[in-house]
DNA sequence: TTGAAAGCGCTAACAA
DNA sequence: TTGTTAGCGCTTTCAA
């Protein structure tokens, strides 16, 4: 029976089962245990149950890597998240994870949010990988980065945003539309001075700048803003609180750039006995799964995190398998949720 | 100048600049080219020069896939969590990732929690793509997914709990000394009944037995038990409150699974005019960041989930390049942090 | 329907 | 220090 590893044999490799092993234990060639393993509809049933059997008894796990390289289709997604610790995009990049796996193609993780040189060290492991397309957070900007996708020629989706010119695929929403809808709402309801607490973040300045533009254009008094940097905690929101309530007294309502800054804000009002949403109208942004259940319930801005994974898988799917995605940009909206503190 | 492409050529291939046509600009043999790349200092000076210009001029970027094949090292390593939205792991991967990024390896990232026959295509398809290492959140029982990643050889680290029989590594902390000790806890403040609010989870079912046992070893009445069931959401952990009210009036502390059920708790604590601590003591899980920033600000049950993401890199770093690693288990710990509702 | 041959792009092994 | 040769495990191409 042994398989005497002659002389010169095992040399290099893993060691595991191969295409090669299981052909032999079926008797057939190679190239035949991989059409039955890959489109058994191009193998007789003879043959197939052969390959399939020995499949079974070995234990065999095709090789991706190998296959990939042969093929040219690696059957891997990449996708480039900012911080994943309770963001807003952990609902889309469950759902992007789930419609990839069901199609055969797995996701590879990618953190940005640091130094330009480990962005760009970021850009070059994922094109290193070779995947079939590449799922983007927000909009890459012009620069370095940007060039070396293009020229990847890998299909890419940026996503979280809208531009007039997109590397490729796009699933996003205005951030401006959102600014502007947000004032209106809260001025059609009687609000006199709005204020927004913001991360220091491109897209929640966009959202800022269209929410104050739009209350000047109304006759409002200049919105007060509070930019409370990096830090996108419940505790941000409840020091930005504080700044509000003693340097600008007459507003009452806050937009603020997310669900936990809003917590915070709401927070703080709480333990200064601030009516909400009586004397203060809070509104947040992301409508983060919980929300909608405390007391009082809080009024945000609703993103369909879930549907942009869906459709972004979808894209991707589509052209890592060749076809044509038209049309290729996507808005998909907001939704201003109205709860209690509004 | 242009480089014709000859009658046969251009058959295969992906199109993109190869190790190939980076040596034959450098003058050079490919192998000199890839040691260039990637272990410049066994190349002189002058060559290295050459490659590296050459390879800044046609903007080569290693493919990863052909590497990984040829050296039997994918540098990969997979990841397999749980739900990702709103969980505790988020924090663990968070750093596991930025660590194995740091190291040069790439995350790939699978979801359990679905059927069982889908547990077992993740694992052929994380196996499939030979990592050099596989992240666990868990521990994982006896079966077939087990056999046949103990089959594999591929160094497997299990985290987030503790076993005498780990598949190879193994970072985690002991869920029944949670549950001993936060019932001690609870009992040396003078509570007297006590409920527990849990997901139906088998690690959180550990924690409360222990929880349980341990009140009714030190002579107390029966714990009072609430199974949410699969739903983690605030919104359970109000309507668990609501059945604590009505049918255990005189409960006076409760442990839940999760921060989020303890936010629900305490959600409807406040809506029913219910004192906390006063009359009832909230203890959580996990600690979620915003938690200490609340108010009241929620006890809870801290484990260090970016230790276990950094310590689970390390391991399987070591291990990936061949190093012995021992101890291979760890035992973290928690904390037991004690802030207004307890 | 099946197979032989020839790579995919890279690196290990050996030799110079 | 540099190069030659021979694969890694699979799939494409072409022929039977």
């Amino acid at each position: 029976m042994s398989k005497s590893n002659n002389s010169k044999r095992a040399r290099r490799g893993s060691g595991a089962i191969t295409l090669r092993d299981v052909a032999k234990l079926a008797g057939v060639a190679p190239i035949t245990a991989s059409r039955a393993v890959n489109t058994p509809e191009q193998v007789s049933p003879d043959a197939l149950k052969k390959v399939l059997d020995a499949v079974q008894r070995t234990g065999y796990v095709p090789n991706r890597m190998a296959g990939g390289l042969a093929s040219s289709r690696s059957r891997l997604i990449a996708a480039v998240v900012p911080s994943t610790v309770m963001s807003v995009f952990m609902e889309t990049i469950e759902s992007l994870n789930g419609a990839l796996f069901d199609a055969g193609y797995q996701l590879m993780l990618g953190q940005s949010g640091y130094s330009a040189a480990r962005e760009d060290s970021l850009l070059e492991a994922v094109i290193g990988r070779r995947p079939d397309g590449i799922f983007l957070t927000g909009i890459l900007p012009p620069g370095k980065s940007r060039t070396r996708l293009l020229a990847s020629g890998i299909p890419v989706v940026e996503t979280w945003d809208l531009t007039p010119t997109p590397i490729d695929m796009l699933i996003g929403f205005s951030h401006s539309d959102i600014g502007r809808a947000v004032a209106n709402f809260l001025l059609d309801k009687g609000r006199r001075r709005l204020a927004v607490v913001r991360a220091d973040d491109e897209r929640a300045a966009r959202r800022a700048t269209a929410f104050a533009d739009t209350a000047l254009q109304r006759g409002q008094t200049p919105v007060f803003v509070v930019n409370v940097g990096d830090s996108r905690s419940l505790a941000s929101g409840r020091e930005a609180m504080v700044r509000i309530l003693n340097e600008a007294p007459d507003v009452d309502a806050i937009f603020c750039s997310s669900d936990l800054l809003a917590l915070g804000v709401m927070t703080e009002a709480r333990a200064q006995g601030v009516a909400v949403p009586d004397r203060m109208a809070i509104i947040g942004f992301g409508d983060v799964p919980f929300l909608a259940d405390m007391v009082p319930a809080l009024s945000t801005v609703r993103i369909n995190g879930a549907d942009i994974g869906k459709q972004a898988a979808r894209f991707l799917i589509e052209r890592a398998e060749g076809r044509a995605v038209t049309p290729c940009v996507v808005d998909v909206g907001f939704a201003i949720v109205e709860r209690d503190t509004s």
